[in-house]
RNA sequence: GGAGGCUUAGCUCAGCUGGUCAGAGCGCAUGCUUCACACGCAUGAGGUCGGCGGUUCGAGCCCGCCAGUCUCCACCA
């Protein structure tokens, strides 16, 4: 027999055992028609990220799922890949660039271009390798790149698809821009701050001389793109001034005054300074009174247009307008004001609202079916709360600004004519114009949001719009597995996508979890410095502890805070599991798992504890409680079957019965390889190592039938039975406790009860988790109570000769006062009964269970007053 | 302005459709060189489940109000 260390660990062993998985194709997801499929996409990482706790849950998440389901025998298949990450690759590699003093328009677009691969090339395997550490049963026969050609087909179908069908346009919006990426945002990209800021009251004299008026406003220096004033047609105190014109202050440019609904003649003046360019507000207010466009911040957000001030940045431009103002004379007053400010999602800078030429997908009609289909619960949310969050944003969505000034990404496929000025939108890259074949024509320079691709991620990795067989089988995915801050970003849109181009949802379930946290709360951020390595974790501890951290203590949306010290205690728990196999396999002596067939009381305790386990773990992974589940197997491992099933075979295995000995042993391995089994979801590395070490039939337990309830292994009269005998050890264990009796002090006891039967099997091992010399069960009482001290129960009397520990006068009160609890809980219990409306519309069980608590209470009293009488 | 979450033992959190639901881990106390494990074993202390009302035979669990806290959405210049 092989001889098992002491403490386990991990660093043995999960390598290897990965490599025995790879080895062996059992990642592999066959299309197999006797079974059926179930697939998981993975939310994608980027491609030059490195792994942290969020993905180590978000996977965790979705292994467990995956081979709960690969072990129920369907054809499970999780497609893994990454996403080529847009801005975040590009700010990369640009941060490269500027270490050796350049930028990416030194080196021009293809060659950048080079670089970026090469950087994906270097790092993109880092994050798929943490992935495998983290002991993910991914099919890395089929993974993915969302720049890939497989996806990059489905990309261009897609754009294409919607161009023709009108739901992609391009045109001049106001658009979020961020000037340190130099690139349009979509609304989603976008987080805002509340930062203090100034209210500024600057006056614009009217052009005839005749008086001013004066406009508040928080971005001072927008007012070189000036281009009108508005005030509310209702507002009686500027009516007499629509239609008037003023000027502009330091740029004299002559503009209309307006009058639109849109101004709020609370706030501020009442008097607001229109930049059409600048603001989404003033854009529409600017068309809709014919008011004109002066752009005056370019991409870096340095002003243009701007006379004088022309190349300041934005917030230089700032300082010298407002003292050009106060100079002047135009500044009337500044009040503090706070604001919201909205900041790039990726740099966190100031986005600027810019108008400006971009390509948009037009999202009302897309965002009918993606509605509907939540609605109508063929999507659902786990947990349901957030189908409103997403449903709310589909209600208010607005069209989606899909183009971005960035060179790393889908280029979008559009070619503009020189000639004819058409615009070529097409599937294959275009030689000429399609409306009067010039050649002159040059591509669209933009590339698509990342999230456009990511979008089709459930059907583009099948091998879509091809119609391949995976497709035909795998497609539409089962669950979807991602925190609730990417939901907008990507479960929405991929919803909407699947709808117009799969017709059918791309997943049935959205499986929402929270962020993890540090122990103070806070959001983990690698400025913050306040991040964990999951990596350093598994490292440290083993990747089953770091699974197994994650997945309890928390519930399903939730956020959690993450502590080092639970990965120690899960630890701990993995060295748990590996110490009783020890102890199993230093007992074994067969060499094949089955049952025996003669079962001891405590043998069916166990078996059919366990077979309540695997039922309420099946019920609950089903619903998604995967941190209750996982809960449940633990406590099943840890208090039923090492703190007492283990003790309780002790007796037979180190006894002369070698048929008991035997039976034991079966028992043990039996009920051991089943929890394996359970726990492989969550403990993928240890269970499998461990059940290769037991004997066993099949090759690895990772493809093993996930254990099932079965209705001849429910022993529920024999549970209750040995639960008789537990609660007498766990009173004997208490009383010697709260005397200080060490457990190397034996006494004999005297076990009197009615059920002789039950606590007669279990003579031997009573002696042991009781700490027993001699155990004697008896119905009778003995004779002379003097000297023992007594133990009672509902369902025994005990008594222990420890003469020297016994004072009467003590014992009776002790008695006493267990005496009154008991009859406390009676009346509690009588109470409830006596109550007509508790017993005729309590459910049956609820009321059966309160009599069964009244039988024992009865009985723990008739019991306790015996022995009172018989120590008087 | 709108929506939602959270408030349960010293700490961090579980508690599924209202009836063993008052729990876990860590921490704490006491005692254990018990032949798998001190990354252990046994025993124990500790909570009027944020507050106030209501529904119900029965409420951490449902409803309303209040307080504290966090988040998301919108964004009045």
């Amino acid at each position: 027999m092989k001889e098992l260390p002491k403490t386990y660990d991990p660093k043995q062993v999960e390598k290897k055992i990965y490599d025995m998985w790879m080895k062996g194709g059992y990642f592999h997801a066959e299309r197999d028609p006797e079974k059926k499929p179930f697939t998981i996409v993975i939310p994608p990482p980027n491609v030059t990220g490195q792994l942290h706790l969020g993905h180590a849950f978000d996977e965790t998440l979705q292994d467990v799922l995956i081979r709960y389901k690969r072990m129920q025998g369907y054809s499970a298949l999780w497609v893994p890949g990454v996403d080529h990450a847009g801005i975040a690759t590009q700010i990369k590699v640009e941060e490269k660039l500027r270490g050796e003093g350049l930028t990416r328009f030194d080196l021009g677009r293809e060659k950048f271009l080079d670089e970026v691969w090469d950087w994906k090339n270097k790092f993109g395997d880092r994050i798929v390798e943490q992935l495998k550490t983290l002991g993910c049963s991914c099919d890395w026969d089929r993974e993915r790149f969302t720049m890939d050609e497989v996806c990059a087909k489905a990309v261009r179908e897609v754009f294409v698809n919607l161009y023709e069908k009108g739901l992609i346009y391009k045109g001049k919006r106001i658009i979020n821009w961020c000037p340190h990426c130099t690139t349009a945002l979509s609304d989603a990209e976008v987080e805002y701050t509340e930062k203090p800021g100034h209210f500024w009251h600057i006056r614009y004299p009217l052009s005839d001389g005749s008086g001013e008026v004066i406009v508040a406003t928080t971005r001072p220096e927008t007012m070189l793109g000036d281009t009108g004033v508005a005030v509310n047609p209702n507002d009686e105190r500027y009516t007499h001034l629509v239609g008037k014109t003023c000027i502009l202050p330091l740029v004299n440019r002559e503009i209309p005054i307006v009058a639109d609904e849109y101004v709020d003649m609370e706030f501020g003046t009442g008097c607001v300074k229109m930049t059409p360019c600048h603001d989404p507000n003033d854009f529409e207010v600017g068309l809709r009174h014919d008011l004109e466009q002066v752009l005056v911040l370019d991409g870096e957000a340095k002003i243009i247009n701007g006379g004088k001030y022309n190349g300041l940045d934005r917030y230089e431009a700032r300082k010298a307008i407002v003292k050009d103002l106060e100079d002047g004379g135009y500044l009337v007053k500044v009040e503090e004001h706070a604001h919201n400010v909205g900041t790039c999602y990726r740099c966190h800078s100031d986005v600027e609202p810019i108008a400006s030429d971009q390509w948009f997908v037009k999202m009302q009609p897309l965002a009918k079916e993606a509605i509907r289909v939540v609605e109508d619960g063929e999507v659902k949310f786990v947990p349901d709360r957030f189908s409103k969050i997403y449903l709310n944003w589909m209600y208010n969505v607005r069209d989606w600004c899909i183009s971005r000034q960035l060179w790393w990404g889908h280029q979008i496929p559009a070619w503009y004519c020189a000639d004819c000025g058409h615009t070529t939108v097409s599937r294959e890259d275009a030689a000429v114009c399609e409306k009067c074949g010039s050649s002159n024509i040059e591509r669209d320079p933009d590339v698509l949001d990342t999230w456009f691709s990511s979008a089709l991620w459930p059907f583009s990795t099948l091998g879509w719009p091809e119609k391949t067989p995976d497709l035909e089988y795998f497609y539409p995915t089962d669950v979807l597995v991602t925190g609730y801050d990417i939901i907008f970003f990507w479960v929405a849109r991929m919803i909407f996508s699947a709808m117009e181009q799969m017709k059918v949802p791309p997943f049935h379930t959205v499986f929402i979890h929270g962020l993890i946290r540090d122990p103070q709360g806070k959001k983990m951020s690698k400025s913050a410095g306040n991040g964990v390595d999951p990596i350093e974790m598994i490292d440290r501890f083993g990747a089953d502890a770091l699974r197994f951290n994650i997945i309890t203590g928390n519930s399903p949306g939730n956020d959690m805070r993450f502590y080092v010290e639970r990965c120690e205690a899960m630890r701990n728990f993995a060295n748990k599991i590996w110490n009783a196999t020890r102890f199993v396999m230093m007992n074994l002596t067969i060499d094949k798992n089955e049952l025996p067939e003669k079962l001891e009381l405590e043998d069916k305790w166990i078996l059919s504890k366990l077979n309540t386990l695997i039922k309420e773990v099946t019920e609950n992974l089903d619903k998604y409680e995967l941190g209750i589940a996982a809960e449940k197997i633990y406590s099943f491992i840890w208090d039923s079957y090492c703190d007492w099933y283990i003790e309780l075979t002790k007796p037979r295995l180190n006894g002369d019965d070698q048929d008991a000995k035997l039976g034991a042993q079966k028992v043990l391995l039996y009920v051991l390889t089943e929890t394996l089994t359970l726990l492989h979801p969550f403990m993928p590395f240890i269970t499998e190592e461990i059940w290769q070490a037991l004997p066993h039939e099949g090759e690895v337990l990772m493809i093993q039938k996930y254990p099932e309830y079965s209705e001849k292994l429910a022993y529920p009269a024999e549970e209750e039975n040995f639960e008789t005998v537990m609660a007498a050890i766990r009173a004997v264990r208490a009383r010697r406790a709260e005397m200080n009796v060490p457990p190397s002090k034996k006494a004999k006891l005297i076990i009197e009860t009615d059920k002789t039967d039950i606590f007669e099997s279990g003579r031997a091992y009573l002696s042991k988790l009781a700490y027993a010399s001699d155990v004697e069960v008896t119905k009778e009482t003995p004779e002379n109570l003097d000297g023992l001290v007594t133990v009672v129960t509902d369902e025994a009397k005990m008594y222990m000769p420890l003469a020297e520990l016994v004072d009467i006068a003590k014992e009776i009160e002790r008695i006493e006062k267990e005496l009154k609890k008991a009859n406390d809980e009676l009346a509690r219990v009588q109470n409830k009964l006596a109550n007509e409306n508790f017993v005729s519309r309590a459910p049956e069980a609820v009321v059966a269970a309160e009599r069964d608590k009244a039988d024992k209470a009865n009985a723990l009293i008739e019991n306790l007053e015996e022995t009172l009488k018989a120590l008087k």
